[in-house]
DNA sequence: TAGATTGTTAATCGATTAACAATC
DNA sequence: TAGATTGTTAATCGATTAACAATC
């Protein structure tokens, strides 16, 4: 059944669902047809009754007493997360992080697609990583187009980072992945949402210095 | 004033304060030594009284009408998330995710050191980048005491992580940094915080598809 | 002094958890 | 049938936001 348009889908919701992918794709895989959500609940160590809210803002349907189909599950799981509709991706940046990010395969198998990227590096211009060919920022507007391109991922150092998501809100981006440590201005018709390593080592290394249990 | 032990600081007060971090360096750099919430409060897109209980959380004390001190409060931040107290890590799988890591030379500043790295391809052991040396998995134990190690870095492929981890809580490590999309099993006395790439780029994806505004 | 900003208490909001009827 | 599991409603919990007195 899909889910109602534009309902609203708690950001936490959001974050969990993609947790439970790889545990279906695995049970999928192993040839299991159904799930509970206290069996997935189990393996996060969550709340059934969370798991199931996480399930039902996905508009899938269980049976009582059997559970879910996994199959079924995964689908509306990946079409709520946009995972069913591949988009594409150019990545800015092809320092080390960058290199990494384009090197990495599965991001086909969430949603994205990294189809080009951006260096200023002259020598590194006409390379291609994986799917990538590396192209010169003046060219951007010209490729987002060509490619139709969706989503840029910025892997730039801090101080550049503003500058090129300038030019990538300017060539009709719908969104960006930014990994710079900066706070990026822009349009309300771009969403951005950030990857900030220094927050998740801060929770490790508070809880090292305090103990807090 | 010092933070009373064991005090309850809510995680996403923890997630928030590091994103301070960059603008009161660059403040206090610019030469500028007194800050508001409301400054802060505005670059982040926050609330200011939100602002005012997480500084409150780090035990800093401002004073009326003219706000905190930036460097009284950038102290106080550091404590509370323990980076001011660098810690030693061993990071296993120098892949091109460990690989970028390894490189990274900022994470001086937010309190771990990366001093040994791990690898099972025999070609990179003796390989040494920045300060850290490539040594084989069975060296684990002995690095670990020698280097007084407190935290592991997983950045092995998937099926590889569980075995890896295992190896790390034997070794006696305090804390997981783990980039492996698996959920650990772990022994009570330690800690684990999860980097899933696929969760926030879901958030992007789930945006960009379904329009959430 | 006047007024900007802190620190704190109270109100609101939303997410998590508990309870339970429906059902396969 | 009996009982496990779903789906849903209500209670709890905690974080965010609003209000306001204290103060520099």
């Amino acid at each position: 059944m899909a889910r109602k348009k534009n309902s609203h889908i708690p950001e936490p919701s959001v974050r969990r669902l993609p947790l439970y992918v790889p545990l279906l794709r695995d049970e999928l895989a192993k040839g299991r047809e159904r799930i509970s959500c206290s069996t997935i609940a189990t393996q996060y160590g969550f709340d059934p009754t969370q798991v199931r809210k996480d399930l039902a803002a996905t508009g899938a349907v269980g049976t009582a007493r059997v559970g879910f189909k996994i199959d079924e599950l995964l689908h509306a799981i990946e079409d709520l997360l946009g995972w069913r509709r591949l988009k594409n991706a150019v990545l800015i940046g092809v320092g080390n992080l960058g290199h990494a990010l384009l090197n990495y395969k599965a991001f086909k198998h969430y949603g994205i697609s990294i189809v080009a990227a951006i260096d200023s590096s002259e020598e590194k211009i006409g390379w291609e990583i994986e799917e990538a060919r590396i192209y010169r920022l003046e060219d951007l507007v010209t490729i987002v187009k060509e490619k139709n391109i969706e989503i840029g991922i910025i892997t730039v150092p801090a101080p550049a980072a503003q500058e090129v998501a300038d030019y990538l809100c300017e060539a009709g981006i719908k969104g960006i992945w930014n990994f710079a440590p900066v706070v990026l201005q822009k349009p309300d018709t771009v969403f951005i949402e950030n990857v900030q390593l220094s927050t998740s080592l801060a929770v490790l290394t508070n809880h090292l210095e305090h103990q807090n249990t």
